[in-house]
DNA sequence: GCGCCTGCCCGAATAGTGTTCGGCGTCAAC
DNA sequence: GTTGACGCCGAACACTATTCGGGCAGGCGC
């Protein structure tokens, strides 16, 4: 993970869908030896994978929340079902196992205000592991797409 | 936006780097369909980019947590500014401005516990307009790289 | 210092891909 | 039935990915 490594990796988060020749040219090293490095941060589970990133309002989805969720009991059997049960639901976008008063964090991203009160009470109330939830609509947000290495002397 | 596009998007968010023509044997069209389409979602603001993902570790930020936040006063001009201030942070991954007890949710990326530490004393606390904060460690999460349309009837 | 080995980078060659463009079929309106 | 508009197709051409043999530098043993 030296330098040359580091820009590629910057360079994909920021255009996933350059040309490698571009890539190279802008790093200032051959093709061949772009592919190589590209190849290798690849397997070696640093590129983790290339994703589109798409407007949630052409997906039909214009209200997002986070939706905090404490459980009882907070035992290891419940909260892996009740992560796999909201990862397979269409209105959540992401699961968060977390530390403090709520056991977990679900982000969701539905049509309407009216969808997430139904998801609300007919996908989370009737769990009978959830002891008590709290919703909270993402009026704005920002979200980087491109992180660079942190040093230790942070 | 028909079934055509739909696929599209679909397989772009699984892997936004196949080929073109890979994507339109799949699809069963004509690669020049297929570029006609993505460049027309592109245009339209559908697509809005292509990212790689990376592993956080190789980027030394083996720690992610939540911080919630609430200011004081909660205007226009504070939310705006905090925004800005954490947005620019290297550590911060997402900023989001909910609704409900806290005004500010943000996503960060840190080394270690004491890096996390370290954020919250020094760029959080410094701030007067930080009235209080929770920060709330993830143990686990799961992020679905794909969204496909919702439709009303849900 | 000298020679050897290893790892990395390069450039050329080939196979495969992106992109353009003229034409064709389908559908709807009139 | 005729016309126009739209979207899809396939071929052509320029460009790109990918492979591979060779060369260069740095590190190590002697």
């Amino acid at each position: 993970m030296d330098e040359l490594d580091s820009a590629i990796v910057r360079e994909l988060q920021q255009d996933a869908r350059q040309t490698n020749r571009a890539l190279a040219h802008k790093l200032g090293v051959a093709p061949s030896t772009c592919l190589e490095r590209v190849r290798l941060l690849h397997q070696r589970g640093v590129i983790r994978g290339y994703h589109a990133d798409i407007d949630p309002a052409a997906l039909n989805r214009e209200v997002e929340a986070f939706v905090s969720v404490q459980l009882r009991p907070p035992s290891r059997q419940v909260i892996e079902g009740f992560k796999a049960a909201m990862f397979a639901l269409p209105q959540v976008q992401a699961v968060y196992v977390v530390a403090g008063e709520q056991d977990f964090l679900v982000q969701v991203s539905v049509p309407s205000l009216d969808a997430l009160h139904s998801f609300l009470i007919d996908r989370l109330t009737q769990r009978r592991e959830v002891a008590s939830f709290r919703s909270q609509i993402i009026y704005d947000s920002a979200r980087k797409h491109v992180a660079a290495p942190l040093e230790p002397p942070q």
